[in-house]
DNA sequence: TTCATGTACAACCATTTGGTTGTAGGTTAC
DNA sequence: GTAACCTACAACCAAATGGTTGTACATGAA
């Protein structure tokens, strides 16, 4: 299976659009139902072209996309992307996990006698 | 169990944190081994105040902590924010998941003579 | 056609970020 | 004691962020 790696600027975005409690949200929104930017920005108290940059970030990030309806423009969540930032952070845990296992095993492999 | 909830801007600062390649890079180096904040600081092309100001986003976001050692600081990860950020994007893959139930369940909810 | 709606985008502004250099203070080694 | 090392922190700077308002344009509804 070919798994698409994220390139350094890919995870900067995807953190960075994430890093933000208004786009957090935009993304929640945006999973529970497709709605058009206009209806996204009466939910928070900030303007219309507030509310359109913040899309514009997660749509960076590929978090999500942008389809023309009308005059509207349906925001659908992408969770592909959002999958593999979680991916990311589980590669971390793989580290620390190892790391452990190398103590252990250090621990393990001492000689008789050197224990205290 | 009780899960330590994170507040909107915990969540804010881990992401913020992990957001930047040297940063990213720095929790990975901690997580191999310890290390001092100059012997760290060795290993990027900018200088010591920098590397300073990068772990001390870091620490801000709890993803790592620092202990003094005579005239060191040691760098220590902290795996548990790290893990929190982890389960919080899950969080997200679950609302996604969730609502491809909900959608089949409805389409598999169809009266009869409703398809095509 | 006309008017309201939805979007795009530029210009502007305050604040934050990510880097620098410089200075000062502790700690260790010699 | 003195020199070298490690850290802290302030001051500064350019660029990016996150917000605003204003203008222009396309689409849908009456």
């Amino acid at each position: 299976m070919v798994v698409h790696e994220l390139s350094e600027t890919e995870i900067d975005r995807i953190f960075h659009a994430m890093a933000d409690a208004t786009r957090r949200d935009i993304i929640k929104q945006a999973m529970l139902r497709e709605q058009s930017v206009s209806e996204l920005a009466k939910r928070y108290v900030m303007s219309f072209a507030a509310v359109q940059k913040h899309v514009a970030v997660l749509e960076r990030a590929s978090l999500v996309a942008k389809q023309r309806r009308g005059r509207e423009q349906i925001v659908q969540a992408n969770p592909e992307s959002l999958r593999r930032a979680a991916r990311l952070l589980e590669a971390y845990e793989d580290i620390w996990r190892e790391r452990a296992n190398r103590i252990g095993e250090i621990l393990s492999n001492q000689p008789e006698g050197t224990e205290p």
